[in-house]
DNA sequence: GTTAGTGCAAACCTTTTGCAGCTCT
DNA sequence: AGAGCTGCAAAAGGTTTGCACTAAC
């Protein structure tokens, strides 16, 4: 059984690998999507059905405390939930489409730029950075123009 | 009655200025502090003991909705709880000192950067955009460093 | 006079906690 | 063996909803 990133990681610090830390640490490490505590906890119990959504969080705290995930919450588009993330990746922004909810990833230089920005204006050692930004993207701008059009063409019959 | 800067944004949209919103408004407006919906609360109860709780929901929705409000959650740092602050100020990043919960306000021309840079790879046209970062404000540095420090002094010992 | 907004109570959803029993090392 | 972890049940915290009454326009 291959360790995958996070599994590592923990085992360096001495933490427990346990059948359910396995079963979330993989949903976490090999998932494309951005996972929150409910999507995480109905992929594991087809795993292990008897895996309880209390292991879920606790896992989660679990990493958060160890610096080893990033939580996000993606703007509330879907509601309170929070998403999580391996932290492994390169810094980047999360980028989220107000109407259809896609989630886009930018990664570029403005944002390290920004983080070393505040540290030397502000005097503070940067440890962590949410950058969340919410918009339209090209598919959704092409039906608002459309459905603009189609209201002022309704506005300028009646 | 002087009408305040969101006050007037809500005028001009027909929407109705009842006693209770105007009391939360004037709040938004003035206060200098990130408010939470709690702490919002308490300060409206002060000026009106009837103004309930769900009032404060409500006009929070409302504000969320109608653009005239950001909403913050400061990394979660004190919990779950939102925080807004009217939007007619300038953009600008949230820094969060992880130790002490002081939190600190950035302005710099790497915010709007980001922005474009994001547009233009991307291809989205930005609303709304929140940039929180968490770390060490100088003065939890030097007491961390001290920490440290004594902590080595005391290895040593043993 | 109408329609929107408020207060109250109760529901809701996500997350946390207490505790007894189980399991990883 | 023993500390750490899990599952279960129950609570907590923050927020939303249904409905009858009230107030703004």
């Amino acid at each position: 059984m291959a360790g995958t990133g996070i599994q590592n990681s923990l085992k360096e610090r001495g933490i427990r690998l346990t059948r359910q830390r396995r079963i979330l640490l993989d949903l976490l490490d090999r998932s494309g999507r951005h996972l929150d505590a409910d999507s995480l906890f109905q992929l594991a119990k087809e795993k292990d059905p008897k895996l309880n959504r209390v292991t879920v969080y606790r896992t989660l705290t679990l990493l958060k405390k160890g610096g080893l995930v990033d939580e996000l919450d993606l703007l509330h588009f879907k509601g309170d939930q929070h998403y999580y993330e391996s932290k492994l990746k390169q810094e980047h922004a999360h980028v989220i489409c107000l109407r259809c909810g896609k989630v886009e990833e930018f990664f570029g230089d403005s944002l390290q730029r920004l983080r070393k920005q505040v540290e030397s204006s502000l005097g503070f050692s940067i440890v962590t950075a949410r950058t969340e930004l919410g918009g339209h993207c090209p598919d959704c701008q092409s039906v608002l123009a459309q459905e603009a059009a189609e209201k002022n063409a309704a506005e300028a019959k009646a």
